[in-house]
DNA sequence: AGTGTTTTTTTTGCATATATTTTTTGGGGA
DNA sequence: TCCCCAAAAAATATATGCAAAAAAAACACT
């Protein structure tokens, strides 16, 4: 029974944080179905939300939502919380809930606040990091370099490898307060944004390049420029938004 | 009913964030029970474990919840459950809910969190600061002055009037994100960690002269200033925090 | 006496039914 | 034709009942 305890506690961290080594079936319980149904739900709608597949600003009827994921309403409702809680979702009281829907200045705000803290993340994983997670951040470099120059899995790279990379970093930091509002709260709202302006920030080869240069200043325990590179990474990753967003309104 | 969806975001604001000019009763609507009892189970909870009512680490039933604050299991459990995501209680599947407990870890790590986020608030309150939010930060610094002087109201400057000043100033950054990280999450736990450890941050004339200064530099409209001073401000209190309950283990 | 097992009890998880509230729709009047 | 009001329909909010799992207690055995 404490297994259990500590083998919930691990479904957790792989729910609530980006999962890339198992890129494809992130929801799913690995073994049984001994997880609550209200957490299978919650994980559900969130990849729904966060992968475009429930559009931006629709109405979730809850009889809707029942039906499609198979559940009553009661742990439906305790899902919705703490989807609502996570800003995924917007509710009125006695009206409904829709797929939250991010405005231009939401997603530089986003950026403004992510540059600060993974600014800080690089730094601290700087002065934390282990010898296995260098060679663990260099190995995924490679890969990110051999799809790059395949061309293949241009999309992987975009998502789920540029989150693991980030991840990875946050994780490296060993401050589990910054752990949780980068991967548990705002990595799932900047997904959602590339879904919802579907916008393929076209400049991966520049990131490549500044990932790689992130990982050096990490392997020197150079902290200070760990931090100066990822602001400057990922402020011109808001540059980028905002070259290419301003102007189309919404 | 345009008008009924923006009172209820406006209620939500009060609950969420903390509320400095009616602190007395903070849980109870103004106006009428129009808000969902989900919503205000939760909120009472909140300032129920934020306020140390509900001790760290005790388990709470569902059964005895719902006698203590008189609704039934379900949207008491929707309550829990948007708790649960604000880390305030931990679940164990199947097992129940406790109210959080911190370490002294946790808090330094929010301690560092809530220094670069801050100072981020700062320096962007420097540049988008209105007349009248310098002239009602002054204004709240003069309160905050006569009580620290006539020595009543000790606690309150300590706690309420404390979150009041940081709480302004983040809200005069203008970054919505921003914001929800610092009101709605952090200070909450950081007004937990505080009652918990039963800490009366013994140094008030200090941070005084601080939120002063901070003050000046918003008001000067120098960002850079005003963020140096409010890292400064927010280390200097980690660093008490950390003389003072480094050794006491827990 | 102590430990392991089984039974009982309690608690959480889930589903359904009832009550309010909102939305829609239809009718009447200007 | 448009607008307003009222009644019906639909959706959310809440409470209650049932099932399953965990904790507690009683029992048996060594």
């Amino acid at each position: 029974m404490l297994y259990f305890a500590y083998y919930c506690s691990t479904f957790y961290k792989i729910v609530d944080n980006i999962v890339q080594h198992t890129p494809s079936s992130i929801i799913e319980s690995s073994d049984e179905a001994n997880i609550t149904l209200a957490d299978r739900v919650f994980a559900q709608i969130q990849d729904a939300i966060v992968k475009g597949q429930l559009k931006a600003g629709v109405k979730m009827s809850e009889a809707e939502l029942t039906t499609r994921y198979g559940v009553s309403r009661g742990p439906l409702r305790e899902a919705l919380r703490r989807l609502e809680a996570r800003k995924l979702l917007t509710r009125i009281p006695h009206v409904g809930v829709r797929v939250v829907e991010l405005t231009i200045e939401d997603v530089l705000q986003m950026y403004q606040v992510r540059e600060v803290l993974e600014g800080m993340a690089a730094r601290l994983a700087a002065e934390h990091v282990t010898e296995e997670e260098v060679q663990g951040l260099k190995q995924l470099l490679q890969q990110h370099q051999q799809q790059t120059e395949l061309q293949t899995g241009k999309g992987y790279y975009q998502e789920e490898g540029d989150f693991d990379f980030h991840y990875r970093i946050v994780k490296a930091s060993r401050n589990d307060v910054l752990m949780q509002m980068l991967c548990g709260e705002l990595y799932h709202r900047v997904r959602l944004y590339r879904y919802q302006f579907s916008v393929t920030e076209g400049r991966p080869h520049k990131a490549f390049a500044e990932h790689s240069r992130i990982i050096e200043a990490i392997e020197a325990k150079d902290g200070e420029m760990a931090e100066l590179l990822m602001r400057r990474h990922i402020s011109a990753a808001r540059q980028n938004i905002q070259n290419h967003l301003v102007g189309e309104k919404r």
